[in-house]
DNA sequence: ACCATTCGTTGATGCAGGTCAACATACCCG
DNA sequence: CGGGTATGTTGACCTGCATCAACGAATGGT
């Protein structure tokens, strides 16, 4: 099995673990929509797509639970034993771990479509901790049923092995020496790329992370991040106030992005 | 199936592709000995680690090539279509990227037992390039039958989900805020940790890649490398002449290691 | 054995980004 | 509504690492 030996308690009866079903308080036909993978319009870019109609239809049925997720709680924290993987269904996520002095260190941002949980899968606990930027909702897959809908699904098993060479892939590349300006620039046009992608409007956004989160996942200082802001502003790039964010020149951001 | 839909030539037929098959210059017994999983010390930290012996029986018939891998070749080039994952048998690689610009960036460096071309599974091309750091041996398992064998054995996805994630988390804690005596620190350290868990003389170890490559990987210029070293060594933490290097305090190594 | 080239070390100096500080605005809660 | 706290921007200064430079030692090709 992909999930750890130890034996936890399960989401429910985790004090620490705020993912509600919501499936009660909602009409039998909502809640049908909101559990199928197959009637959810993000399964384009989460871990069911590619799969055939056949194969989807198995995931809807180990998709137990989408939970609402609020500000201010935990999705999950490190070293919680992994029962399951989330997908972002709507919202937004980020997530960081602690270094032995308590510092902070974000790992990474999710949007609707990601996969959270992989990099705690080798280790049966979670090695970071998740919690939403904006009241999220997320699907469970629980890492049983994955186990097994994987040992009779080759096209599913082939599709999480992408689904982590990708994110592997994309840590080394972010791992790049840049100047501030250019991880800044990265950022972003990363982030417009993934908003794309998924359908939203790519114009404008509104950012859900703090700007302290953004230069902590940079390495870089709250003032650096504020500073390079204002420079792209400044050259007519992007127009930005506070978290609102508007792109008006992608290509020289992308130009920009991409020189060392 | 893992590997890419475009079709390729094979190892063999790929000119600036160097592994060769060193079996039929070798006795039937030695060649034996060369290929089987079950008879190379590695294999408790290799890909098939954790297999029952029927398991590793199938392993051993799709271990197809052992190849050597001279200084001065590629094992494989980025834009290369994937047909394989390599393991480490003996010796060591460098992996490393190009920007744009050209310009190199090492992505990790690989010790026997070690998988090689995981960042390039999603794509189907190699995403960086890997070159021997010395003469090497490699184990060569095509993608195809990898994923036949999967397909067939539940144990061997979870132990590709667990490497695959175990790279990730590494990735991760490796982009963590460090200074360049820290960061130095955190390379030796964990250098001398996976040389431990293989085996290998914990107390000595001769550097196999340059400062210029450990400078690049930890993105620091070769010359603070050097003084890194130099502080070390003026510290009593390790000695070290050239690529000649011996731990005298691992414990204070690990102590600057984990400071941020 | 030769020279050319790469590699590693150390010193002097420069600069990108960190640090410290001041202030404005937004948000939360009683 | 008002006071407190978190957030974001900008300026002035500092520092850790990059850059530039000089040198000796190791390596490789002929």
């Amino acid at each position: 099995m992909l999930q750890s030996d130890r034996v936890g308690a399960s989401i429910a009866e985790t004090p620490q673990s705020t993912v509600r079903a919501i499936a009660t308080q909602q009409s039998p036909s909502f809640r049908q929509v909101a559990q199928a993978c197959s009637r959810c319009v993000m399964v384009g870019q989460c871990l069911p797509a590619g799969l055939t109609a056949d194969e989807l239809q198995r995931m809807d049925d180990i998709v137990g639970v989408n939970g609402q997720c609020r500000r201010g709680n935990d999705l999950y924290r490190a070293g919680d034993a992994i029962e399951a993987l989330y997908a972002v269904r709507s919202g937004s996520f980020k997530s960081y771990r602690l270094s032995e002095t308590g510092e902070e260190h974000v790992t990474g941002f999710f949007l609707p479509g990601d996969l959270l949980g992989l990099d705690g899968l080798h280790k049966g606990t979670h090695a970071s901790f998740a919690v939403p930027l904006e009241d999220s909702v997320v699907c469970r897959f629980p890492l049983e049923k994955l186990d097994d809908i994987m040992a009779e699904t080759p096209r599913l098993t082939r599709k999480m092995t992408r689904v982590l060479s990708r994110d592997l892939d994309n840590q080394i590349e972010r791992a790049r020496n840049r100047t501030a300006d250019a991880a800044v620039s990265a950022f972003l046009f990363d982030l417009r790329e993934r908003m794309v992608t998924r359908g939203f409007d790519a114009g404008h956004l509104n950012l859900k992370m703090s700007r302290r989160d953004i230069g902590n996942h940079l390495r870089l200082r709250i003032e650096t991040v504020s500073r390079a802001f204002s420079r792209l502003r400044d050259q007519g790039i992007i127009d930005v106030d506070g978290r609102s964010l508007r792109f008006l020149d992608p290509d020289r951001l992308r130009t920009l992005a991409r020189q060392d």
